[in-house]
DNA sequence: AGCACGCCGACT
DNA sequence: GTCGGCGTGCTC
């Protein structure tokens, strides 16, 4: 007897284990663990996908085992590698092991299900079936089948009038296509040739053909034909006689954009080299030891992952590269695929899921040697991994914000064990976490404190927006910023322009009595959306009018508030009206491939000021900026969070370091209401160091990362007072294990308390050592899964990236 | 999740 | 009396 432990494709807890299933004789091969099947589940005829994760010879389970109706994949699909990193990763973010694996491989590869209606034997003819199946044969079950609709199909398949047939799909599909291919040599085809009728000339051509592009076979049916004017018939009397083989072939689907920019190999600094050569001879020793790389802007850090990159795929092994996902640039992946051409592979969000799909089958074929990708890329399919290594590894981008709630930086580190490889973390500005571990020498610590070239930093200088001088002015920009934006422009210098958050905006406010305009569903401020005139909920999309008096008090004062891009765009263009700006925003960059166009035409210097949010921030290079402007360094201070000031120096050092990277000079100016914060004044001098001691003592005093851990659990319901009592029931839980070590904070309403008309309350637990708190956690979600039908639902987040 | 079983009200 | 409402428990 052969027996697959499966784990279905249901999510929820009480099926949240794998099930067993007779393998039937003529599957025994093909079932292996990491393949996809298809299986009966449940008491009626429901058909569902799941994953072989064990096969065994016997079971313990006392009922009558279905048998597996299908096998979906070929080959398997997860790796023992995958399999085992799915266990633990599903017990680190407590996620649904289903959820784990789905999360693991491309979106395609889920299944999508269907029902269709079919009438059962002898009730062809009977009226209201037939008034169903309205003449069809079958009928598809659909989301917008009506109410009605189903209760009278609910009751036809009672009475057995009607029976439901379950159809699993598997969207994956490679473009396959029709190729012709040969055995022979070139040599061959050319003494073959010689046998040929002189009037054979369509035959002549084709041999012509193949001896030429012997080495590109197989080439694709339709190519030839269109390409190189052969016709089919040709193509059939050369497969006739032996010549040629019709294969078929999976098309790659090209991903678009591309463009390989082979550059000379740089000279090393000595810093770059000392640290190449540390991280090398733990690919050599495969050590699987963590280092932080603490470079300053424009240091070369990408130059030192590029060369362990090498290093690695010269010992046969294969390298992962994740950077955040908005670095992902031309720029960047020029640099990577210019090394390394075709051994390459790129995943991104502009992919199209087939595009994804293709990339993640070459990478499992073993035909890639590296992979760069943002965060979901750390489960890349990768064979022999020699380094990892995550770039700006400070990015809060790295955590999943819905489940898994994984950190790629775990997951980096799990596969570093698994492979007994490095993992290279860089950043100009680490967190806080990871460059307390270097200190704590849990990680290796690399430091490269010098500018490539010896390029200065740039000058930066702080403006105090409460001075009289500045808040004079009409508008956003200080005189200072004026001045040096003029000063820059007739030089024919780029400068950028950062406004800090895209969501301060453009509120409404009263300024009589400060009423703010809410969304009547969320709790948040309704944003003003200029191309529909109206005023928009970001979270469940409610539009309304804009009001001319306030709602509140009736005064006309009521008006926007803040700052969005398009109205520093009005200003700059009011006041350069000779300067080209260009604006980069979420708005502006929503379209497939259009971030990537605004980079190409600044870089190009079709534009001299760019202007934009957060991405313009990370790591660009234009080498004719010499001006950076902060409009409102605050707005990253004023967020409910305590990584706020972490946050806002992370981001003003970035943005700085933008400034004059090549031979000219940069300036940057910060304009902020609170310019003696340590993590203005720090990120002015690139300190990192200064800030990361003041930090860690604050972060200390207040018992926060990394001197705590931090679980939030948040709890959502329909009704507010059902939400708040399960909270305290829940606090009251966990109190019962925690020691008095541990800190429990509310419940308290989240900011966005009524996000999808639901009142959600959180609870957060810092602790530093709480050995039951991970099984107690897991036994409340198995204990609430079960409440989930009256509208509870909780969520757990370990190491939470924002608080709000 | 989705389905069957089973226990109570308003109808032929 | 029974049809069908939804609350409960189970799915290899």
């Amino acid at each position: 007897m052969s027996v697959a432990e499966v784990v279905v494709d249901v999510p929820t807890m009480q099926t949240n284990r794998p099930f067993e299933y007779l393998i039937p004789d003529a599957l025994l091969d093909v079932v292996v663990p990491g393949v996809r099947v298809e299986v009966g589940f449940g008491r009626g005829k429901r058909k569902i996908q799941g994953f072989v994760m064990n096969v065994k010879d016997s079971s313990d389970f006392t009922g009558t085992l279905k048998p597996i109706i299908r096998v979906i994949d070929v080959k398997p699909v997860l790796s023992a590698e995958m399999i085992d990193l799915s266990y633990w990763l599903a017990d680190e973010t407590y996620a649904f092991q289903i959820s784990c694996l789905q999360t693991m491989l491309p979106n395609v590869m889920r299944a999508k299900y269907k029902q269709f209606i079919q009438a059962a034997k002898g009730f062809e003819n009977d009226p209201e079936v037939q008034s169903i199946l309205n003449g069809h044969l079958l009928v598809e079950m659909t989301s917008d089948t009506t109410e009605e609709r189903i209760k009278t199909i609910a009751r036809l398949k009672r009475e057995n009038k009607i029976e439901i047939e379950y159809v699993v799909e598997n969207k994956a599909n490679s473009l396959t296509r029709q190729a012709v291919n040969t055995q022979l040599s070139a040599e061959d085809i050319t003494n073959k040739k010689a046998d040929l009728r002189a009037n054979a000339k369509a035959q002549i051509r084709l041999y012509d053909f193949l001896v030429e592009h012997c080495a590109d076979l197989p080439i694709e049916t339709s190519e030839i034909e269109k390409k190189f004017n052969i016709t089919r018939p040709t193509l059939k009397t050369a497969e006739k006689n032996g010549i040629i083989e019709f294969v078929e072939i999976t098309k790659r689907r090209k991903p678009v954009g591309i463009k390989p920019d082979v550059k000379n190999i740089p000279q090393l600094t000595e810093e770059q080299k000392s640290a190449v050569d540390t991280i090398n001879q733990a690919i050599d020793e495969k050590q699987p030891q963590t280092f932080l790389i603490e470079g300053v802007t424009g240091s070369g850090k990408t130059e030192v992952y590029l060369q362990t990159i090498q290093k690695a795929t010269e010992q046969n092994k294969t390298a992962l590269m994740l950077v955040p996902e908005i670095s992902l640039t031309p720029q960047m992946v020029n640099r990577v695929i210019g090394r390394f051409g075709n051994q390459v592979a790129v995943l991104h969000s502009g992919l199209s899921s087939g595009e994804r799909y293709d990339e993640w089958t070459r990478i499992e074929n073993g035909e890639v040697k590296v992979v760069v990708g943002a965060r979901s890329a750390v489960f890349a399919p990768l064979r022999n991994i020699g380094i990892i290594i995550i770039d700006e590894e400070h990015e809060a981008s790295y955590k999943q914000d819905d489940n898994p709630r994984y950190h790629a930086r775990d997951v980096a580190k799990w596969r570093s064990q698994y492979h007994n490889c490095p993992l290279v973390l860089g950043s100009a500005t680490p967190s806080l976490e990871s460059r307390a571990r270097a200190e704590k020498s849990v990680y290796h610590l690399i430091k490269m404190t010098k500018r490539i070239n010896d390029h200065p930093l740039p000058h930066v200088q702080i403006v105090d927006m409460r001075d009289a001088e500045n808040s004079a002015v009409k508008g956003d920009l200080s005189p200072l910023l004026q001045d040096n934006l003029w000063r820059a422009l007739k030089r024919k210098e780029q400068a950028i322009v950062l406004l800090n958050r895209r969501g301060y905006s453009s509120f409404l406010m009263c300024r009589e009595c400060g009423f703010v305009l809410k969304c009547p569903n969320c709790d948040v401020s309704l944003t003003y959306h200029k191309n529909i005139g109206r005023m928009k909920c970001h979270y469940c999309g409610h539009e309304e009018n804009v009001p001319h008096t306030c709602p509140n008090c009736q005064s006309k004062k009521i008006g926007f508030y803040g700052t969005g891009t398009e109205n520093i765009e009005r200003q700059l263009n009011e006041q350069f009206p000779d300067a080209r700006v260009l604006r980069m925003d979420v708005d502006t960059t929503r379209k497939k491939g259009a971030h990537a166009a605004i980079i190409e035409q600044f870089s190009d210097h079709q534009a001299d000021i760019l202007l934009g949010t957060q991405m313009i921030a990370k790591g660009l290079d234009f080498p004719d900026v010499t001006l950076v402007g902060v409009i409102n360094a605050d707005t990253t201070l004023s967020i409910s969070d305590y990584r706020a000031s972490e946050r806002t120096f992370q981001l003003l050092t970035q943005v700085s370091g933008r400034a004059g990277r090549a031979d000219k000079e940069g300036h940057v100016i910060i304009q902020t209401y609170n310019p003696d914060h340590y993590a203005i004044r720090d990120a002015a001098k690139q300190d990192y160091e200064t800030f990361f001691k003041q930090e860690m003592y604050l972060r200390h005093q207040s018992g926060y990362t990394p001197y705590y851990f931090t679980t939030l659990i948040s709890v959502s319901h329909q009704d507010e007072g059902q939400a708040l009592k399960q909270s305290y029931w829940l606090k009251k839980q966990l109190s019962s294990v925690l020691s008095n070590q541990a800190i429990l904070l509310g419940p308290s309403p989240t900011m966005i308390s009524r996000k999808q008309n639901k009142y959600f309350y959180q609870i957060i637990v810092k602790y530093k050592r709480e050995p039951q708190l991970h099984q107690k956690l897991l036994q409340i979600l198995s204990d609430t899964q079960a409440e989930s039908r009256n509208g509870f639902t909780i969520a757990i987040d370990n190491e939470p990236q924002h608080i709000d």
